[in-house]
RNA sequence: GGGUGCAUAGCUCAGCGGUAGAGCGCUGCUCUUACAAAGCAGAUGUCGGCGGUUCGAAACCGUCUGCGCCCACCA
């Protein structure tokens, strides 16, 4: 390939730039970070919003700014950066946009945490200096991740880094926050929420983990004698709260009850007894406790039957309610009243383990409490079902497809989204209150009303609700901007399917409202978790976490991202462990070295590529070979599959380059005349487009390669190779598996026979009426035969493909080995054979089974046939022993 | 409780109707002038169990066993 586009830069990438002076081993840290400040002083990756070209574009997922990226986020990046970088050099106007999200809760609990240490909370110091002090800790961690991202080496446009919580963004948060206030979509009201008593906040469903744990369901007796009802909870503690009890309406055993009142131990109030279809009969004794101000299910009930939510816990879940349990807190409360219900002997059943949900908080696992509570809502039905609406009709197509279904369950079932926390950080709610009620929400260009007893809402919103927003608010919304205009909608969201709830449907979400209905991306590519060695989840809390910086410094970053490229399975978990990535580096060694080989030779891409006719069976093997790999590759991003491309590339640039092409190439080479002429001209395209084939996965490696073979400035800007159809060989291709088969054939003789694999053998060749003929210099050359001298006896004649191979071992063969070897081959290739005939002999097949498949089986069959003759001739050919 | 996925070589995983594969690990021989971070050669599997469909099953269906994940307001 030649690209004109491509400039000979001022200055050599590697030191000296020549051939012979490359040292024999790759060290990536002489390259990689050089490397790296000059894509981003020429800019190639900032993106141009005038360009002509077509778009392609990715967001990155805004990582948190809590602390440093983990293996997960190496991977995630890899994967976009061989997107970009691909399509770069495609000839897209490319655009991947970084960032960082301020995760709201996440950060304030770091941040607390910090305090702690200095024995302070939040509250000592004031929520203006506790801001302040969060923005100093994204100032150091937020850089922290930067750092982390150059070196690994993302192709990110910094001129267009974002943040969350940045002005341009939190004009948008409040922008689309006016727009669904007036639109009717977003209200404030009362209800049960998730409260987390350890962070003081309110918390959306999905940010509630559900475990089974072990718990004590208790029955009480509540009232007494005929009047009597024996209810069951694990919550004994909201017994203090309960304001009913409900039965099912047609239970009989209770409906005498019904309408009455019953005395509620451990106070003195009476409650009713009320009728509501929602109870379960067949469930522990039919009546349940209802509890209004602290269980979602008792408040529904409560509020068709009008009860009083009566609550009885504060905000940290410590007993408010008068009497001889105040100032507990709500599991020390648990036992204290069943201690106390015991010794009045209203305890009918003892406690028992029960298993069931609990929810705990998604930060910070505390168990979280159902609570009543005024908060802010998003009423999502109409935004989901357009979200819903946008995959189902094949607008937006979710990769890999299984995780469709997970998508729809929850957008087709969503329960309003509960946006307000109690935090201080994050997007304050642009709404105020008035002395006489009054409540307004304020756009961004407006006044928000002021005078005495106005004040804004103190609470900010679920961090979730701005990152909803990235695929537009990074690009200027809400302003028209040649940003929004070039580059939204995106093309791929690439993320991981854990979020898919919490990010992917909100951007679906917001992205259709705000953009009038054009969806953020067309294709949302899921990737899994990344997992160690042994496939045990790798997160922060566990001891077997990398940092993805220190295999990065032992093995470069070419190494780390070529092991996770080959372990992205569409949709499944990576496992990753330090020895996969000792191999990757081995390979970019091997790419090295193989590079290094084709300077040492005079590789060359100038001028354009011989004439079939002026080239080697060889050359046109593998270029033959090479169009074929392009093709596969291409195919294969264009699925996401980029552990089988890495896979694919991996082989073909070892096997069928390294070991075969180049070892067969030095003949041609060593010779010279106009077939080497021919040959370096071959060789150097095949290292240039295999490097450019590479580059989007193994940036550094190939860049600092491919410069120094091509002498142009930069493989970021090169073309990404085209697959050329006439450039098939089937001839050259079948030739050379002839090939592959003499040789390997007699090395494994030579193995078998215990010949050092230097030893010099004298041989003699017959390769008269094979395709070979042409090629019996660089078969003498891979299997180290020389020409037969005087006095030359062949002790071992090895007959393959129609070709013989005869050799001089001097007697020193061992008989018995190879006709034991060779007797086992002949087994198997007689099985083989047998195995064929059957089923070619089985009427069933022959009618049913397709022409291509009978054509295999035949196929098959001959080869076993030309095995048996050939091991048939080679036994013949033993001495006699 | 409702979904859903997985069980293939020692390990991690591809293959998903027509000869059981890869990487690492393992064995043997080699510093053969690109590379020992390498080269060459080699060994290794009743494809979880049991039924069924089919000319043919690792693959499709049923079932059992063992793991995993997602969702979930039955006290």
């Amino acid at each position: 390939m030649t690209d004109t586009t491509n400039q000979r830069p001022e200055q050599p990438v590697l030191p000296g730039d020549e051939a012979a002076t490359l040292p024999t081993t790759y060290a990536p840290a002489d390259v990689e970070g050089e490397l790296y400040q000059r894509w981003v002083d020429r800019g190639y990756f900032t993106a141009d919003a005038k360009s002509e070209k077509p778009p392609y574009t990715i967001v990155i997922p805004p990582p948190n700014v809590t602390g440093a990226l983990h293996l997960g986020h190496a991977f995630q990046h890899t994967l976009m950066d061989a997107l970009t970088r691909r399509k770069r050099m495609q000839g897209y106007e490319t655009l991947w946009l970084p960032g960082m999200d301020h995760a709201g809760i996440a950060t304030q609990n770091k941040v607390e945490q910090q305090l702690a240490e200095s024995g302070l909370s939040r509250h000592d110091i004031g929520r203006e200096a506790f801001v302040e002090k969060v923005w100093e800790w994204k100032e150091n961690y937020g850089g922290k991740i930067l750092g982390q991202m150059k070196r690994l080496g993302d192709g990110v446009d910094w001129s267009r880094e974002r943040f969350t919580m940045d002005e341009g963004l939190s004009k948008a948060v409040q922008t689309i926050f006016k727009k669904l206030f007036d639109d009717g979509l977003i209200y404030r009201a009362e209800r049960i929420i998730n409260w987390c008593p350890r962070c003081l906040t309110a918390l959306s469903d999905i940010e509630v983990e559900h475990e089974d744990s072990p718990g004590e369901l208790v029955s009480i007796r509540y009232g007494d004698g005929d009047d009597s009802i024996v209810v069951a909870t694990t919550r004994a503690e909201t017994l203090l709260g309960d304001t009913a009890i409900a039965v099912h309406p047609e239970d009989e055993r209770y409906a005498h009850l019904v309408g009455k009142t019953i005395a509620l131990p451990l106070t003195d109030r009476r409650i009713p007894v009320v009728a509501d279809a929602h109870v379960d009969p067949e469930f522990g004794t039919g009546a349940v406790k209802v509890t209004p101000a602290h269980d979602p299910n008792d408040f529904a009930i409560g509020q068709r039957h009008n009860l009083p939510n009566l609550s009885v816990m504060d905000e940290h879940g410590v007993i408010t309610a008068h009497g001889p349990f105040l100032g507990l807190d709500r599991l020390e409360a648990r036992a204290a009243v069943v201690g106390t219900l015991r010794e009045q002997g209203r305890i009918v059943a003892e406690k028992r383990p029960y298993m069931h949900a609990v929810g705990h908080c998604s930060r910070c696992h505390t168990i979280v409490e159902p609570r009543l509570s005024l908060q802010w809502w998003v009423k999502v039905e109409p935004l989901a079902q357009a979200a819903g609406d946008a995959v189902r009709d094949g607008r937006v197509q979710i990769h890999p497809k299984e995780m469709e279904r997970r998508y729809f369950d929850w957008v087709d079932n969503m329960y309003d989204w509960c946006i307000s926390r109690q935090l201080w950080w994050g997007h304050r709610i642009p709404v105020w209150y008035g002395p006489d009620g009054e409540v307004v929400c304020v756009g961004p260009d407006e006044q928000p009303p002021a005078g005495e007893g106005w004040h804004q809402d103190p609470d900010v919103l679920d961090t979730w609700f701005s990152s909803g927003l990235w695929p537009f608010s990074t690009l200027g919304w809400p302003e028209q901007t040649p940003d929004l205009e070039k580059f939204y909608a995106t093309d791929v969201l690439l993320t991981g399917h854990d979020i898919i709830f919490f990010w992917v449907a909100r951007m679906m979400m917001f992205g259709l409202y705000a953009m009038d209905g054009q969806a953020p991306f067309h294709t949302i590519a899921l990737t899994g978790l990344v997992r160690d060695e042994f496939g045990k989840k790798m997160s922060k809390s566990n001891p077997n976490a990398v940092d993805p910086l220190d295999w990065m410094d032992a093995y470069g970053a070419d190494a780390v991202r070529f092991t996770l490229a080959g372990g992205a399975n569409p949709g499944a978990d990576v496992p990753i462990g330090e020895d996969w990535v000792k191999g990757s580096r081995n390979f970019c060694n091997k790419i090295w070295n193989a590079t290094r080989f084709a300077l040492m030779n005079g590789a060359t891409v100038e001028g354009p590529l011989p004439a079939p006719e002026e080239m080697t069976a060889v050359d046109r093997w593998i270029l033959s070979r090479l169009q074929a790999v392009t093709a596969e590759v291409d195919a294969l991003y264009e699925d996401y599959q980029f552990a089988k491309l890495s896979d694919a590339l991996f082989h073909f640039a070892w096997d069928e380059v390294f070991d075969w092409y180049v070892e067969l190439s030095k003949t041609t080479l060593a010779k010279g005349g106009p077939q080497a002429d021919a040959a370096r001209r071959v060789l150097g395209e095949v290292l240039d487009v295999t490097l450019r084939l590479l580059h989007p996965v193994v940036p550094f490696v190939t860049e600092a390669l491919w410069t120094t073979l091509t002498g142009a400035e930069s493989l970021v800007i090169a073309e990404w190779p085209k697959a050329d159809p006439t450039r098939r060989d089937e001839a050259a291709e079948a030739e050379i598996a002839t090939l592959q088969q003499v040789v390997t054939e007699v090395r494994r003789f030579r193995s078998d026979q215990g010949l050092k694999p230097g030893q010099k053998v004298p041989a003699t060749l017959t390769l008269d009426g094979t395709q070979l003929a042409a090629h019996e210099d660089a078969i003498r050359s891979l299997l180290r035969l020389t020409a037969p001298e005087e006095g030359f006896s062949a002790t071992a004649s090895l007959p393959v493909a129609g070709a013989t191979v005869a050799l001089d071992l001097s007697g020193t063969i061992d008989v018995a080995a190879e006709r034991k070897r060779l007797a086992k081959d002949l087994a198997a290739a007689e099985k083989e054979k047998a195995q064929c005939a059957g089923k070619l002999g089985n009427e069933g097949f022959l009618a049913k089974a397709p022409d291509d498949v009978v054509a295999k089986i035949k196929a098959r069959q001959e080869t076993a046939e030309a095995d048996i003759a050939r091991i048939t001739a080679q036994l013949a050919a033993l001495p006699a022993s």
